[in-house]
Order: C-alpha cells, then sequence, then structure tokens
DNA sequence: AATCTATAAGCTGTATACAGATACAGAGTC
DNA sequence: GACTCTGTATCTGTATACAGCTTATAGATT
C-alpha cells in the first residue's frame, strides 16, 4: 500500500497514515460517538491485513477516541458532560503554558498563515462551508502547536484539542453562523498577537477562546 | 498465562501486566537508557506470542519510554538534559494544578497510607535499601495521584512521572543519604497536607519538591 | 404464548509463518 | 593496508489462520 501524504511527516507511514485518517473521521464526525469499526472493513479499505490496522486502533485507542471489547466491537467513544468539562478545565491551563514555557520563536511564516486562515474564515460568513469550517479550525490548531515550546505541553495541548474536536464540532455543526463570527474573533485575537510576536498573548487569547467554546457547549447541552 | 495481579486493576489482562512489568524494569533501571529490548526473547520470557507482547511494547512506546527502529531493535530511551527539564517545568505547573481542578476528597485512608509511607521512609535512614526506596516513592505517586479529580490531569501527571522516574531514580542511587532526607521532608509535608484535607496544599507541596528534585538532577549532570 | 437453551454468526485476541530492513563480518579489489 | 561490495544473521513489520468471547436468534419446552 502506498496512501497519499496528508500531512507533513519525515517518515511516512502506513499505520501513521490510516491512523491519522480515521482520526480525522472521528473528529469531523464521520464515525459519530457510538459507531462501531469493525477490524476487518476497514483492514479491506485500506488494503492491508488487520494487523498494521489493529496498531493504528490501538494508537486511537491511546489518545481516548476509541473502546474495543472482546468479541462486540470497537466503538468511538461518546464523552460525558463531566469528561467535556474536565477537558476544557484542563485546556484553558495548557493555554496559559503556551507563553509561559519557553515557546517557540513567532516567524513571518506563522504571520502569514494566520492572515491567510482569517482570510478563509472572513470568507465563510459570506457561503458556509462546514467541512471549510473543520479545515480552518484545524490549521489553526496546528498553527498554535507549532509555536508551543515544551515537548510535553505539546503533545498533551494535541491529546485534548483530538479529544473534543467531535464535540466541538457537533455544536459547531448545529449553531453555524454563531461559531463563525467566534472563529473570525479568535484569528483575528491570533492575529494580534502573532503580529507583536508575543506567545504569551498567543496563550490568554486561546484560553480566552476555549472558554467562549465551553460556554457555547454548556449552552448547547441544556 | 496467568501472572500475578501487581495493582489493583478491574480487568487482569495479560497485555497490561506485561506493560506494567517491563514499565517497572525501566523505571527502576533494570533496564537503563539504551538497552535493547528484543520481541523474542521478552516473549519467550512471559510465555505468550509477540503479538501481545508487541502491543505492550506499543504502549510503552506512546508512553514515551522507548523507540523503535525497524530491523534493527526497540531501544529505552535516554532523555536528553533539554527534555528533562521541559518535563519538570510541565510537572512543576501540573502539579499546582491538583488543587485547583477539582481535587477528590481526601480521605482517612490517604492519611493512614502517608503515615506509613513516612515510616518506612524514616526507616531507611538506618538501613537503606534502593529498592525500598524505589517503591516509596513509587506508591507517593500512586497517592497523589489519586487525590487528582480531573481525569486529564491525572492522565499527564502519571505520564510525566514515568517519563521522569529513570532520570530521578538515577541520581538517586548515587545520592541515597541525601535524596533519603528529602523523601522524608517530601512525606512530611504531604502528612501536614493531607491532614488538613487540603488538596490545594498538597499541590503545592508537591511543586515545590519537583523543584527540589529538578536542582538535583540539576547539580548531578554537571 | 412465554421462556429458556442451544447454536451459529461475527467480532476481537493470539499464534505463527513469512517478508522486509539493517548491521556486521569477511572476501575481493585497488 | 584501506576501501568496497556482498552474504548472512537478526531484528522488526505484515499477513493469515485459528482460538475465544459475545450476542442474537431459532427452536424446544413448559
Amino acid at each position: 500500500m502506498s496512501l497519499i501524504q496528508l500531512e507533513n511527516h519525515d517518515d511516512i507511514n502506513d499505520v501513521d497514515v490510516i491512523q491519522e485518517i480515521i482520526r480525522n473521521r472521528i473528529c469531523f464526525l464521520e464515525y459519530p460517538a457510538g459507531t462501531t469499526l469493525k477490524e476487518t472493513a476497514l483492514a479491506e479499505e485500506f488494503g492491508v491485513s488487520r494487523t498494521p490496522l489493529r496498531e493504528a486502533l490501538n494508537r486511537l485507542r491511546y489518545l481516548g477516541l476509541i473502546e474495543t471489547r472482546n468479541g462486540v466491537g470497537t466503538v468511538v467513544v461518546g464523552l460525558s458532560y463531566l469528561q467535556i468539562t474536565q477537558i476544557y478545565e484542563m485546556r484553558m491551563e495548557l493555554a496559559q503554558l503556551i507563553g509561559k514555557l519557553s515557546p517557540n520563536k513567532i516567524t513571518d511564516e506563522h504571520e502569514e498563515i494566520a492572515l491567510s486562515l482569517l482570510t478563509r474564515a472572513q470568507r465563510q460568513t459570506i457561503e458556509f462551508d462546514i467541512q471549510e469550517y473543520f479545515a480552518i479550525n484545524h490549521q489553526l490548531h496546528h498553527l498554535i502547536y507549532d509555536i508551543i515550546g515544551n515537548a510535553s505541553l505539546k503533545e498533551m495541548w494535541k491529546q485534548l484539542y483530538f479529544q473534543s474536536a467531535s464535540s466541538w464540532y457537533q455544536v459547531a455543526k448545529n449553531t453555524t453562523e454563531k461559531v463563525c463570527h467566534s472563529l473570525i474573533d479568535e484569528i483575528t485575537d491570533l492575529v494580534t498577537a502573532i503580529k507583536s510576536r508575543d506567545a504569551e498573548a498567543v496563550g490568554i487569547s486561546q484560553r480566552l477562546h476555549i472558554k467562549y467554546g465551553f460556554e457555547r457547549i454548556k449552552l448547547f447541552n441544556q
């Protein structure tokens, strides 16, 4: 098998690619919570045997996105309200650490990406496309991720993003107009912080908008 | 295979047990950094095939304790000084969150365990035994872990403990007398915090002693 | 008609054989 | 003597067959 490269990896690896594809399907609600994933079917789809596919699933299980029960199957986890609360509390705390723990230098490239994301977000107010909305959010996450300097913080930041992604996108799907403007506000703040090369401001701004996102989830769950 | 239960698990599972045994061997320096782990040999030792053993190794790889290179082998990772620094910076920040993010109620049982650990630590000044020192530290970690209420914080706290364990125990092995008294100080502070049922104090105390531990590592690495 | 049971279908978990990758040693060459 | 090439041993990666677990369903029994 030789799948197409999705993101920038140095060692392109079938298992990594498969894991990433399935992960995105979960995050972007193609596999909503409760969906049963069958190893045989997925292995056939990707043209590999069950062995490497199981390894991809193992990683997703470790990420906390799926759960497997012997004899039954592998299902996409649906987070309880308590779990979502805890994840968001944690994300708000981690956001503040971005600027505190020796962040990477913010570069012109970061600024360019942020500006292009802002343009794309503004275009969404004219013609909304949920897939494009997901993609902008996803790349926004990668941008922040790239600014984080502490390797441990990076990993945890990433993990919590993936864990909360599907819950957030579930809300976003149902309140498109509002979240669209929220996204513009978030990226606008981010551009300001990046233009002044201020990683601490990036973190504080992230904390703020994670909080707003959580408020929206709370509203949605009432 | 039917291995003996090591810690309290609900679903006892061969892969879990094997993972835990190998993990402890790495943390307790039985497999120091650079050691090559051979799948065939380990599978034979535990009386299972390579398949479940590989899954155990996979989990240790996600934990960041080992690295695998195709055709070469699986080696125990040795952290660079920068990596250790980042892990300790992160641990100090997470420690403060223990009391902040809805901790579990501290119970009489916690107090009893803390007191028994203190007794055991004090006994170490009379007759030092490195294995017992490791065990006390390990159970101390479990005690803190049990007080953390936020599930995400718990997982991250655990992961960073395992990642830094071998580096710390390497230092401890070479400065037994000093670390022995440090341990008593740490548990004494912990007992005080637990007696007043103050999770925030537990976290602050942890932050302090993680900092001291890091200072000792810095001294050792000069 | 209701209930209990046996059985079969479908899933994950495990063992094993084979393929691919890498390091090292030794023959061959300059 | 130094260098290069190649064969081989040994490791991880993958495919596949089989074992074990769970659930649903059909059929017998009350």
